[in-house]
DNA sequence: GTCTATATGGGGATAGAC
DNA sequence: GTCTATCCCCATATAGAC
């Protein structure tokens, strides 16, 4: 069964009502399905977390799975773009860290989108087929290529591109995906501001020292590294 | 609602068939629970998985909480220990690449006990209140301890434990969680024995070096850095 | 111990009054 | 557009024959 992720676009321009309706509903599917999966996640928790009639949520999306693919696709846009900004004229020693910088913010501030992708991938992906298509190979590839040019110019060490994203990625999400067991760890009921800058900063000094760029400081543009 | 973690342990011992039979059907359970959460998993389809009429998987666990009880349980098992092998008398140069290797390892051969671990995280651990406890801080404690005392010996940069182990954690798990993303975006089928070597030496050098540790070769006995 | 048949409840979806 | 009442299916769990 194929899902339309696009599902949400080209509804009907609304009034007022019914868009604070769907984002009330939209919100409150997100912290359902964060918190119970698809499956586990009622069209009655998700009503009651709303605040309006079950009946409304058919009204306003058709299915289930309507409404899970509008979640879904808000995330991909979320997604999408931040690691396209960087390109291969870029000085590693400055863009990587501000990726880095926006990949825990997102943890930090969409930690529920993280999660929901999080368990659709843990489930091998099954609604989004069309996502991970010869599209996103390609997409990914160009990715890895700015690595490679920033390699063979000097700007960092000669490190596999591929599982340098891989640990871009792993390494920032697991800040809203584990945050459960962080806290525990920590002992902590909370994880705060100061908490993320010192995750950052951390993973910033771990990564870029462990790629042969030597950090500028914040705010200082200089030259990391001139030679290979 | 709390989740007996022992729940398949103090099982009275038993025959050969009932050892067979218990082992076929958590085999199944896990890997419905993998790929479907717990709620998506069903009887019907553990028992059609394990070859088995559905009242047979009720009559070896009780009920569907106590079969996911006693997957986690098996899979809560084989987690611990890895890291309590390292020591601050060990070498970090020798126990870290080991420790890294040890926990791809662990991807590669049960990326399902990995997955459902980490759907139990991301839903806020439900059915591990029991786990997560003030031992569980204490244990990571003594963990941090000895990346502390690294430092402190010089043999290691400063760098914050804590999140120096959640680096460690979430960039090997990442290769079990998110298999399917990674196999989308090498535009792979598979992710054979030669991607997780590469992978393993990748995440190695940068964490390594990252943290100041000047990599010995394989199977060479060298110290490592002496100075701060 | 094994398995068929069934009870029971819950969840997605809809009809239809307002 | 909104909401109550209801339908129908499916999933867990059990009863009880073998």
């Amino acid at each position: 069964m194929l899902l339309r992720i696009d599902a949400h676009r080209g509804r009907k321009a609304v009034g007022r009502i019914r868009q604070k309706n769907e984002q009330l509903i939209l919100s409150a599917a997100e912290e359902e399905f964060a918190r119970h999966g698809y499956k586990g996640a009622t069209m009655n928790s998700i009503a009651q977390r709303a605040g309006l009639p079950k009946a409304n949520i058919h009204y306003y999306f058709n299915s289930k799975l309507d409404l899970y693919a509008a979640v879904l696709s808000g995330i991909l846009e979320l997604w999408d773009g931040t690691l396209n900004e960087l390109s291969a004229d870029d000085d590693p020693a400055k863009v990587l860290p501000a990726y880095i910088a926006t990949k825990m913010r997102f943890s930090r501030d969409f930690p529920l989108a993280s999660r929901i992708f999080a368990i659709e991938i843990l489930n091998g992906a099954p609604n989004l087929v069309e996502y991970f298509t010869d599209d996103y190979r390609a997409w990914f590839r160009s990715r890895t290529e700015v690595f490679r040019r920033w390699a063979e110019m000097g700007k960092i060490d000669a490190v596999d591109p591929a599982h340098l994203i891989f640990l871009l990625w792993s390494s920032t999400q697991h800040y809203a995906d584990f945050a459960c067991q962080i806290k525990a760890a920590l002992g902590r009921n909370t994880f705060d501001d100061h908490d993320f800058q010192t995750a950052t900063e951390t993973l910033t000094k771990i990564i870029l020292q462990g790629c042969g760029i030597r950090q500028v400081q914040t705010g200082t543009v200089r030259n990391a590294r001139l030679g290979g």
